[in-house]
DNA sequence: GTGAAAGCGCTAACAG
DNA sequence: CTGTTAGCGCTTTCAC
């Protein structure tokens, strides 16, 4: 290591001065082409990058950009869904050569302690925020902060907002239309919570899907899981008397319990009664019987929100960007067709 | 927002000078303790945060370290083994008020590519690298660079580079040692690659508990599964013909493999065969039957990383830190025993 | 096209 | 103890 390169000495080896150089560093016009084509063979000889810091001081952008993962459900570590969407959105921060920041929380104190350190000047040129279950009090101080930011996953309250998500409506409705065409006359749900707009969102296709094929909704036939096997084996158990043929649990962990409620209590799957989980967890290939699920691109959607999130950060944040993602029904053994 | 807050609105607030509330802000002694009050008062009512950008340039310090995870072997992402390591490491980040910045590379020619934005001035206080399989160039880029900076998983050359590791070869000789006081005769291992040094380790446990127990080591009871379930399955039917009354796998996702081969080939676990892996990942404790394997602290160990890079930007690299942390057998039913 | 000059907001001597 | 003064390395007018 001699000493430190800065723009100045690159001028001078190029016999030019500091403002030509930074003029070719970032690809501005106004530099005569020998000119330029000088200083970028001095800059690849010396190996010279800008000072991150010194650059970020003048020009009021730090080519960093902050992921926050607010408490995060246990489940989620048995999950690969961090892991996925993390490439997807390190892949894109790498193709547009931004710095991701990693924000984790482990405890509300944390958040409350930390969250002005996401908001702090001179540190992100913009956030993408993972919608936590409850309301989430960053997203009201992101937006009246005024940094670019993106949420994964609808915010409960939303419109103003924007955000990624994966359409769990239709994702859901597709699931019990499944169902349906198979022939299926009773169909229960196991919903997630309801303070979730995954939760919400999955037990309205499936009443969308029952609504469209002209059947009535049955309130005996919808019962509450939380988004936990083991209260979704409760909730499987509760619906047993009204007799259920087909089920459509709103997530692979929920449905995991639900056959194991069946299980116990000596129904067949899919004979008695059809399953559909939601997720494709990795176990869900490998419950027995497998799973049929709902797979959500989820790598696509990291990406996705960080290319949205640079568009914000370029263009500005009006008009909100509302984005929904397609996802894919997995056909496999508990639904009893294909 | 009103217009920007910076030191020297805070001074004029506080009517002192913009020197005297950067020692406050920096919890420096030589401020009259009611000067600090009020300074902390405006600070407090302002919301006053520094920038980032700003100390940085001035103080050669920027608060943010990186971990850099070079491309991923696809198994990583069935294992919560990055979502446990980051956890870790967050957690840690969080406590001493540093911003973790990731960098995640999914081919060699983004590596090359990025690497050196890893390097660049200005930008990390340090860096923790993820070792990856091959010996990595980012390695010997950062110890000529000078920046801070420790390994996670021995790297294969080490000694002069700081890292942090499980404990390899002890977490598998107390492997094979309980095989041993089992009383299993024949013990064979499935190794995992031999190019990396948890593969090598965990070979050379298995050989020291042997000789601990006064056995004599036969290659032919050795074969080389290479960290993929594929592999390992054919391992095992290799190692069949040898009449192994016991297998120590380098890796739960061997183990898996191995598994099925015995099952294919109609031996009995533990029954004819013992079986024990290595990782603890959740697939073990589903497998049947469930399997006996060595779980490692992953989320000490990504904590104990960022402690001691902040310890080694802080005083300096010498001498090298190598800290290698404990295992532990998990008993399931595979091994025969408890 | 190119250079000179003025900061960006902070830290860190150095006086006092 | 406190204020004044230089920069940190870059971007960005503004002249030329």
């Amino acid at each position: 290591m001699d000493e430190r390169l800065t723009l100045e000495k690159i001028g001078e080896l190029a016999g030019v001065s500091r403002a030509t150089v930074s003029r070719v560093v970032n690809s501005q016009p106004n530099v005569r082409p020998e000119v330029r084509e000088r200083v970028l063979a001095v800059i690849a000889e010396t190996g010279y990058q800008p000072h991150l810091a010194a650059r970020s001081l003048a020009s009021n952008r730090t080519g960093l950009i902050g992921l926050v993962i607010p408490r995060i459900l246990q489940s989620l570590f048995t999950d690969p869904y961090y892991p996925r969407l993390l490439q997807g959105v390190t892949q894109v921060c790498n193709e547009h050569a931004v710095i991701l920041t990693l924000f984790m929380f482990h405890s509300e104190d944390e958040e409350t302690r930390l969250y002005p350190r996401v908001l702090r000047p001179g540190t992100l040129d913009g956030v993408v925020v993972v919608s936590s279950q409850e309301e989430d009090p960053l997203i009201a101080r992101l937006a009246e902060s005024g940094l670019p930011f993106i949420v994964i996953g609808r915010p409960t309250d939303a419109t103003a907002v924007s955000y990624v998500d994966v359409d769990n409506v239709t994702g859901a409705e597709t699931a019990v239309s499944h169902l349906i065409n198979l022939g299926r006359q009773r169909i229960a749900t196991i919903t997630g919570r309801q303070d979730m707009s995954a939760g919400l969102d999955r037990l309205e296709g499936y009443r969308r899907a029952l609504l469209a094929s002209g059947r009535a909704i049955d309130e005996a036939l919808i019962a509450a899981g939380e988004f936990e096997e083991g209260q979704a084996y409760e909730a499987m158990l509760r619906l047993l008397p009204q007799q259920p043929d087909a089920v459509f649990v709103a997530s692979d962990a929920m449905a995991l319990g639900a056959l194991n409620a069946l299980h116990s209590a000596g129904l067949e799957v899919p004979g008695d009664v059809a399953v559909v989980g939601y997720d494709d967890l990795p176990a869900a290939a490998i419950a027995s019987p497998p799973l049929t699920t709902v797979r959500q691109p989820i790598r696509r959607f990291g990406a996705l929100a960080v290319e949205t999130l640079l568009n914000i950060i370029e263009t500005g944040s009006e008009p909100p960007r509302h984005i929904l993602l397609p996802t894919e029904l997995i056909i496999r053994e508990t639904c009893g067709g294909s």
